[in-house]
DNA sequence: AAGATACATATTGTATACAAAAAACACAAA
DNA sequence: TTTGTGTTTTTTGTATACAATATGTATCTT
């Protein structure tokens, strides 16, 4: 584990809020791994705040998948084999398109904008070798469409299928030679909605999702 | 709220556990109501815990949609406005629907006569007035297709956007002329299965979600 | 040397104490 | 009556203390 996790002390935040924050990014980030043990008394000392927050924190990770709790041993950054990123995948396959074709009926001229803009920023962003600003600018892109959708308990959980991926779809932006097929279906879909052409967008989406699916496999084959 | 909420000690489970447990089945029971308050001090008492297990809970509750907290004020049991439900609804629509075609290619012999069964002791159930039990057969109905897709994360989802709309699907089984249209839909989900027929099981399982949506909506709006 | 056992230690589970904020209340002034 | 203000009470937030369990280690036995 890293050991230098501090608390971002901005917010006027429960601490069990600002703790669950850090964990979760620090989780994100890699700096602690799959599989390391969560101690309590250890991140209370590294955090400086006392056990009561970082339990508290703990049930929240457990639900959002991203930490594993056995009781009377305590808790652990969650594991995901092969198994769990294709059913992952397979579920956001089917809401990715979802998602894409509420959007396509509901989008505005506004938001149709700000995804151009969206593309753009992220074809700019591929052109750097900046992975956390390539990552974000495609988030944005995604979490625009998500919006569109004005469906909150679907962008929660699209988010929350996101976030279990993010560690393997870092790996994934880091490989220069996926970018001309990322750029093309971004485009792609852009012009579906542009055109408010259902078909095209939700055809696009799946293909889209169905690559990151192929390179998330291959990678986690070959990490082994 | 009941005052009768009492533990279940049979398990061996950490106390959060066991309250999460029983919180969760009052809130689904509609025993503890939309927009009431989950006072730590209160439930502790009835409870016969301390505060710590308490709060870990209401950590969990809160993820799973079911309370929703605000910070230095405490948690209350989340309420469903009709396009909460909506949003749900969409969601397990579009969920349901892939659930229904991955079984329908991995179901197995073994699964497909429990399925049956399911099916006719859902049947047998709407001739009694036990609205408990048809809830149940109902729902064990549905488990068995949604384990036969072999992605417990799937599940997982779907587990939880049944749970959101427990209390008013009850309601839904409540009103006896809908059994004849809900046994249709079973039947025809059935012999979907039996024929390896994609088509007609995601078709019937589309119709048979949509008619859900249908009958809350109605309700709800009855409601007010 | 291998295995069993007892003891020490580390870690989680639970209760409680204290601090801080919010809500409720009472009372006075307009 | 309404509004404002100060006070009390309630309730959550956080830390800490103690209990119970699991884990590791050393020792003993064969």
């Amino acid at each position: 584990m890293t050991d230098n996790l501090t608390l971002n002390m901005d917010a006027y935040l429960p601490l069990r809020d600002v703790v669950f924050n850090t964990l979760r990014e620090a989780i994100l980030k890699g700096e602690i791994k799959p599989g390391e043990r969560l101690m309590e008394l250890q991140l209370a000392a590294k955090l400086g705040v006392s056990r009561t927050p970082i339990r508290e924190a703990i049930r929240m990770l457990e639900q959002e998948g991203l930490a594993v709790t056995i009781p009377r041993r305590g808790a652990e950054v969650a594991k995901m084999t092969e198994k769990d990123m294709q059913d992952v995948l397979q579920v956001r396959e089917a809401l990715d398109e979802l998602a894409a074709s509420i959007a396509c009926e509901l989008i505005t001229a506004d938001e149709l904008m700000q995804l151009e803009q969206a593309a753009e920023d992220f074809e700019t962003a591929t052109n750097t070798k900046d992975i956390k600003r390539i990552a974000d600018t495609d988030m944005i892109f995604h979490d625009i469409i998500y919006q569109a959708t004005r469906n909150p308990k679907l962008v929660n959980i699209l988010n929350n299928l996101r976030e279990q991926m993010y560690r393997y779809r870092v790996e994934y932006l880091k490989d220069e030679k996926n970018y001309p097929v990322l750029l093309k279906e971004h485009r792609e879909i852009l012009q579906g909605f542009a055109e408010k052409n259902k078909e095209l967008v939700t055809d696009s989406m799946r293909k889209h999702v169905e690559n990151q699916a192929l390179a998330v496999k291959t990678m986690i084959q070959n990490q082994v």
